[in-house]
DNA sequence: ACAGCGTGGAAAATCGTTTTAGCGCGCCAT
DNA sequence: ATGGCGCGCTAAAACGATTTTCCACGCTGT
């Protein structure tokens, strides 16, 4: 029988609470947070005073005076993009039970509201961050690792001096999906990426030539710019499918790119794997959805997640070890959409690995 | 050339730049806040100081004084839902052009977790919520509005008494896609939900009961009960379509409803539209990656949201007239995906409107 | 019997702002 | 000359908690 409620009025204060149990408001805190005892008799007292009042502490002002609020302040390109959104969904799931809270700000790709947004967290007193960053150089809001709370980068920026910093393996997953069309017997592999910039597609590229270089196929790469949009992707896909030495299999370096490259080969009214193999980067439930199944490298994003909350928090918690690096490894999903290059063709149905 | 730095060391606080710059703290907030003009001469001797020590004020403590935080709690079911990403997406974006930030929780569909996720919102007296409910009933944390700071609820728990709802007109979205399905010939149309317990499901439900009761088919409704999950929307959706009477098209009612459907009808070596009509509510990137295209009921996500932020930032500004209704309309994209039944079969490509 | 100690409670300081109250000064009008 | 007014500034109160400091009391050991 409380009356959780009344928001007319003020809320209730822990003064309040103090008063009407007849004790000292640190006597209420220390009831609440446990940091000291209390005598059972007035703990009850306290209790049923926070009970009837509905009291909540008011947890502005408890951080105030802790110099900690328990938020991270979580800075990504774009939730739309499926990745960063699981990426966030696990992020805040974990968070959540430390009692941590996330402050979510989108950058838009685009570096000088990224530096805004980071400045807006630092101004919020955040207790740390995980920052999907615009660009791997950082400058625009961060000199050293001593301008920002304890901070974690993640999928950008790997190797970002001074700080934390989780990716995939992107290198290693990139090359493994390039070797695995060169063994179907493709000589044409086509890399889309969004932009040459990052270091996360740049390890995507460089795994790309390697592996083309040692099958001694060095002369062959082909990497098709795209940008951050669908639209984008497509187009320049397209472009590149109508030459007349089209490659016989994309590799779409990122899920923007995979629908990009899916919209041009129905542009053009191809079809793969009979027409063109097609390779993804990112795993998604539509890969499964897709008639036929799409090959993908899948991003271990769960892991990405947790690996970035657990350095985070190691560090929240005062660790001051060396700053980790920690790269996490792709899984290739061979399903149906890689084949052989102009194989003759059974109507559907392949065996998926 | 400040050293907007130096982490190591307390931050500077505001009495810092004051006594740097030989004035009160007072007048260092009027020159910041300009709520109160500073002399000329000071005020250049204050943003001096300011720029020197790097002083970014607490937002915290101006939180506290203000009691305002210029924060909004979001919470939603499920983030890896591309729906509520984009929802989440486009609202913080608008609350950012406003200076506002947001705190987003995930509730995953739980009754209890969502309850209690308000609860911590409102310890960190957020300044308003925005919430698609787990249920329509959220008397788990609100008895009334009272209890809740300017509050608006999208999606789910449209009309809820003494609240500012927003939701998609799923009743004349539903019955205009099942109509497009018996004008089409359909007769055995199965409408695929997650659940029955929300009201934006029920009006769907409603409006496919609707469209078939007014074409004479009220004994044909066949809903089917998926639950929240791909695979058990799958499975439901399976066991239908193993029947000897199995529907003609599928009406899938929601995101994870469609992959569902999408993946049932592969399992079973079904196509579509071939040997079954498809459509899809919730409109994704996806569906024209497909192929065949996916005839879609889209929601105006961006719309809602747009009416959502609209909505709160007026009570937040003070706004007390009557709570606001806003139903949003659907729109229907008739693509490949559905067809007459069972009709002869050119392989493929069929205008699209 | 008395110094010393542990215990639980209350008072006061603190966190870093904003806002209120008030002060001194120059100017204008009577 | 002087009362009143506006202006620009500062000191101090306020926001609502936590933490530190201090005190009173009862117990123990010599």
């Amino acid at each position: 029988m409380n009356d959780t409620s009344r928001r007319s009025g003020k809320l209730p204060t822990i003064r309040d609470v103090a008063d009407l149990a007849s004790v000292a408001p640190a006597t209420v805190s220390n009831v609440l947070t446990g940091r000291r005892p209390v005598a059972e008799e007035r703990r009850k007292r306290v209790l049923a005073a926070v009970a009837q009042l509905g009291y909540r502490p008011n947890h502005l002002a408890a951080s105030l005076r802790r110099q900690e609020t328990r938020t991270i302040g979580i800075v990504i390109p774009d939730l739309t993009n499926p990745f960063f959104a699981a990426l966030v969904h696990r992020i805040e799931e974990l968070a959540a039970e430390s009692d941590y809270q996330i402050l979510l700000m989108s950058s838009n790709e685009d570096v000088d509201q990224e530096a805004h947004r980071v400045q807006v967290l630092l101004a919020r007193q955040t207790d740390g961050l995980i920052i999907a960053p615009a660009r791997d150089d950082v400058s625009a809001f961060a000199s050293s690792a001593a301008d920002l709370p304890p901070t974690v980068f993640v999928d950008r920026g790997f190797g970002l001096a001074g700080f934390d910093t989780v990716a995939a393996d992107n290198y290693d997953a990139a090359k493994r999906g390039c070797q695995h069309l060169l063994s179907l017997g493709h000589r044409e592999v086509a890399l889309v990426v969004s932009d040459t910039g990052l270091v996360n597609i740049s390890d995507r590229i460089a795994g790309y030539h390697d592996a083309l270089s040692e099958a001694g196929l060095a002369d062959g790469a082909r990497v098709i710019v795209g940008g951050f949009t669908v639209d984008g992707c497509r187009g320049a896909i397209e472009q590149e499918l109508r030459r007349a030495d089209r490659p016989t299999a994309i590799f779409s370096a990122a899920y923007i790119a995979t629908l990009g490259a899916i919209k041009a080969i129905r542009a053009l009214d191809l079809e793969f794997p009979d027409n063109i193999s097609l390779l993804s980067f990112d795993d998604t439930d539509w890969m499964m959805a897709l008639r036929p199944y799409v090959s993908a490298v899948a991003q271990p994003v769960d892991e990405m997640a947790a690996e970035s909350w657990r350095l985070l928090k190691q560090r929240l918690t005062g660790a001051v070890g060396d700053v980790a690096r920690v790269r996490l490894p792709c899984s290739l999903q061979v399903r149906e959409s890689t084949r052989p290059p102009s194989a003759a063709k059974p109507k559907r149905r392949f065996g998926s690995t």
